[in-house]
DNA sequence: GTGACAGTAGACAGACCAGTCTGTTATTGT
DNA sequence: ACAATAACAGACTGGTCTGTCTACTGTCAC
């Protein structure tokens, strides 16, 4: 019954907060794991007992980074009236993503552009995508799309490129670009 | 006015070839240099005499990189007859060079998702993308498009698209798809 | 009070990293 | 023949990496 022993947060919680920061402006691999345990203000050796290896911490950095996503995106959504404005509207979420100030990109695929293909970083990347596809699937459904399924595969290409312009052109537009081609896609999906 | 002086390619040339192959598999931070020389056959020293650090033997590898995409683009694009087609036809360029083994998605954009900001990677993935984008703008232009600056930043939003889910997704069809959707945004891009 | 538990600090192991240096061999141009 | 050049093998430095281990500290339940 007893409530938060420390007026801090728990180890575990300070650790994902560390891991979040140093891992998305670092990178997973550059990063080490005496930079992470550092800034968590943390031992060595709760981090062990807690992750288990760098390999379940990353798990965890990507799984609350995938949670985020999808609450963002969801909460951005719900401000949109008709099924047009909120397929549109995800790269609006996007864009705001971006224009946060230490913005790098996808954090997903950053992070599995060096990791081996079974890796953690894979598997929680996989997911995420998954996700992601799915909810332009619904998307495309409730705007009226005749193949929702290929427009959805066509609106990921470019919620993904305008993350990767954005990074690689430190290019601040390139949702609003993404937006107005999504925009052209789904009038020839829907048909007229 | 002697030719080669060995049966095997230059110190040089070996260097690069292994840096291509073992760089690209497995990321310019993982793949240490003594992994590179030995597949080269390469004492250490001639590595460092040649290119001096790391970052340069990244950079070189980067610079041959966007040569061999320029080559291969530029002829494959030779094929094509219509200003539309030819346009269309980077996509299908694309395609081929996903579906080849051991394809890993975009070397540059690979190579600088960990990499410091003014780092070797960056400034060659900046010329590559740089190239990459008047290529459509010209593309662009010579379809007709009214505004080829645009439909340029839309389709190289389309091709990041396509290498990033061709990699992410294991899905060989990225590039098909991406084509589709270029078409529907250069009719677009062109009026009617 | 006492045992259980969670955490801290830091040493340590074993591997790998980039980069330097020494010494040797072979081939070249003159 | 001889000097210069290029390449070889490999030891070595100083540092970083993940992960383990020991020993100590504070807090809670009972």
């Amino acid at each position: 019954m007893s409530v938060q022993t420390s007026a801090r947060s728990s180890a575990r919680d300070r650790l994902l907060a560390a891991a979040d920061e140093l891992f998305y402006q670092g990178g997973v691999h550059t990063v080490g794991i005496d930079r992470v345990i550092e800034r968590a203000g943390v031992a060595k050796a709760t981090l062990y007992s807690v992750f288990g290896s760098k390999e379940e911490l990353i798990r965890s950095y990507l799984a609350a980074r995938h949670v985020a996503r999808q609450e963002r995106m969801t909460r951005g959504l719900a401000r949109y009236g008709t099924p047009r404005d909120r397929l549109l509207g995800a790269f609006d979420v996007l864009g705001e993503a971006i224009a946060e100030p230490g913005f790098r990109g996808c954090a997903f695929a950053n992070a599995s552009a060096e990791a081996l293909p079974g890796s953690a970083a894979v598997q929680v990347s996989d997911e995420s995508r998954a996700w992601l596809r799915s909810l332009f699937v619904e998307l495309g459904h409730a705007a009226g799309a005749a193949d929702p399924e290929r427009l959805a595969r066509q609106l990921v290409l470019l919620y993904d490129g305008a993350s990767v312009a954005a990074r690689m052109d430190r290019d601040p537009g390139a949702a609003a670009a993404a937006r107005a081609a999504a925009a052209t896609l789904l009038d020839a999906a829907v048909g007229s």
